[in-house]
DNA sequence: ACAATTAAGATAGTATTACTATTATTTTAA
DNA sequence: TTAAAATAATAGTAATACTATCTTAATTGT
C-alpha cells in the first residue's frame, strides 16, 4: 500500500498552496528544518530562499511572511496529532485507555506512519514544543482566528474533549481541560529539558516524566 | 507610611541599572505601556525613544536589546507575585486557604499596593499573559538561565510548591503543578479572551472562570 | 570650587530584515 | 503549439537593530 498522508489548511494561510508544487512542498519541509535548528525569531525568509536555491521573492509567493508559514506548520502538525488521536481512539477500548493514549501522543515523540511521511516528525515536534504558541500570542490574534487559522488547533481540543468527556460527563471544563493538556505536555517537556527547577525531574528520570505528571493528573481529576 | 517597593533584578539582564536614573525608570514604565500597547514584535527602541523624548542610544545604554527589557519587566512581575504570594501567605490561616489565595492572585487583577506603584499593575498583568513565555521560549535559553535571569520566576514556582507540599505532603508533582498552574491561569485567560472554544467558557461568564477551573482542579489533585 | 567622571545628546552610519516591483525566461497545461 | 503561469534575475525601499564618535551637560569626589 503506497498513499501520502495531507491535510488541508486554511487557504488563507498562505498565498499559493505549497502543497502543489515541488518548491513549495520543498519551502515547508526546510522551513521547519530551520525554524527547529535557527529558532523562529532567527529564521528569515532569505535564508529559507538560499538554503533551497530559489529567490527570496518565490518564497514570497507562497507565504505573505514567516509567521503565516510557521502557522501552516502548526496546522499540519494539529491535524496530524488530531489524526493520530482518532486513529488511536477507535483501536482502544474504554474512554479510560483512549485517554491514556492520548497523553501517550502529547508527551511525544510523534509516532511516524510507515509510507513515508513528509516531514521531519521529530522536527515539528520540537516545533510544536518551543514555537507553537507564538502562532497565537500576537497582537491580530482575533484578526486571524476569523481566518479559521486556528481551527485544527480547536478541532484537536475538541476531540480530546470529548474523550474527558466520555471518561466522565459531569466534569465541567473538558475543553479547558483538553487545551491545557496539550500546552502543558509541551511546556513541562520544554521546562524539563532547560529550566529543570520548575518540574520534580530528577537525574535519569528525564525519559517519560511529563508523561507520569500528566497521568496521575489525569487520574485524580476525571476519578 | 511612604514606601517604594522594588525588587533586585540580575544585574546581567540590563547594562545600566534602569532603577538608578529618571530615564531608566521612563525606560521601564513606558516601555510596559507600549509592549501592552503595540505588542512585543511591534514594539521597538526607536518607537519607545521618541515616547520618552530620548534618543535611541541612550535606550541602548541601559538594556541590549529588547528581548532584555521583556525579561526585566517579566522578573519584577514575577518578584511582584512572589512578594503578595508571601504577603497573602503569611496572613492566612492552613494551607488550603493559603493555596486558594495564591490562584486568585494567579488569576489577577493584580493587587495594587497603597503607597503608590511605579508601573501600571493591569497592563503588567497583560504582558504577562501575552508576552511572559517569549522571554524563555528562545534559542538561547540556555545561555540567558545561566545568568538567574529566570530566578524569581523559578524563586514563584518554588514559594507555590513549599506551599502545594504542605496541602499534600504526599503529591509528587509539587513544582511542575506550581509551574502549571501560573501558565495555565495565563493561558486559560489568553483563551478565554480570544480563542474561547479552547476552554468551556458561557456568555457572561467570563469573571472568574479561569479561577474556578483551577480551584477544581487543585481540590482533585490535593484531596 | 574645581577637576574628573559619567550620562546624555546629536549625529552618522552599517548590516540585516522584510518586504515590493519589474522584466525576462522557463515550465506546464489546454 | 500556443497561452498562461511560475520562476529567475535583478533592483530597490523602508524599517529594524544595532554601533560609533564626538560634544555637551550634569554629578561627584576631594
Amino acid at each position: 500500500m503506497d498513499f501520502q498522508l495531507s491535510f488541508k489548511v486554511s487557504d488563507k494561510i498562505y498565498l499559493k498552496d505549497p502543497a502543489s508544487s515541488t518548491i513549495g512542498k520543498k519551502i515547508v519541509e526546510h522551513g521547519i528544518k530551520m525554524i527547529y535548528s535557527l529558532g523562529f525569531e532567527s529564521f528569515t525568509f532569505k535564508k529559507l530562499a538560499q538554503e533551497i536555491e530559489v529567490t527570496e521573492a518565490t518564497v514570497y509567493r507562497y507565504f505573505e511572511n514567516k509567521h503565516r508559514l510557521l502557522l501552516y506548520i502548526l496546522n499540519w502538525y494539529w491535524s496530524y496529532l488530531e489524526f493520530m488521536v482518532m486513529f488511536k481512539v477507535q483501536a482502544s477500548g474504554n474512554a479510560r485507555e483512549r485517554l491514556d493514549q492520548i497523553l501517550q501522543l502529547l508527551t511525544g515523540p510523534l509516532p511516524t506512519l510507515s509510507g513515508g511521511m513528509e516531514f521531519n516528525q521529530n522536527f515539528l515536534y520540537e516545533i510544536a514544543i518551543s514555537e507553537s504558541t507564538k502562532t497565537f500570542l500576537i497582537k491580530d490574534v482575533n484578526e486571524i482566528n476569523k481566518h479559521n487559522a486556528f481551527k485544527p488547533y480547536k478541532d484537536l481540543c475538541n476531540s480530546i474533549a470529548n474523550i474527558i468527556a466520555d471518561v466522565d460527563p459531569h466534569y465541567l471544563y473538558a475543553h479547558s481541560l483538553a487545551s491545557t493538556l496539550v500546552e502543558t505536555a509541551h511546556a513541562q517537556h520544554y521546562f524539563a529539558d532547560h529550566l529543570p527547577r520548575l518540574t520534580d525531574i530528577q537525574k535519569n528520570q528525564k525519559q517519560g516524566y511529563t508523561l507520569a505528571f500528566l497521568r496521575d493528573l489525569v487520574s485524580k481529576l476525571l476519578p
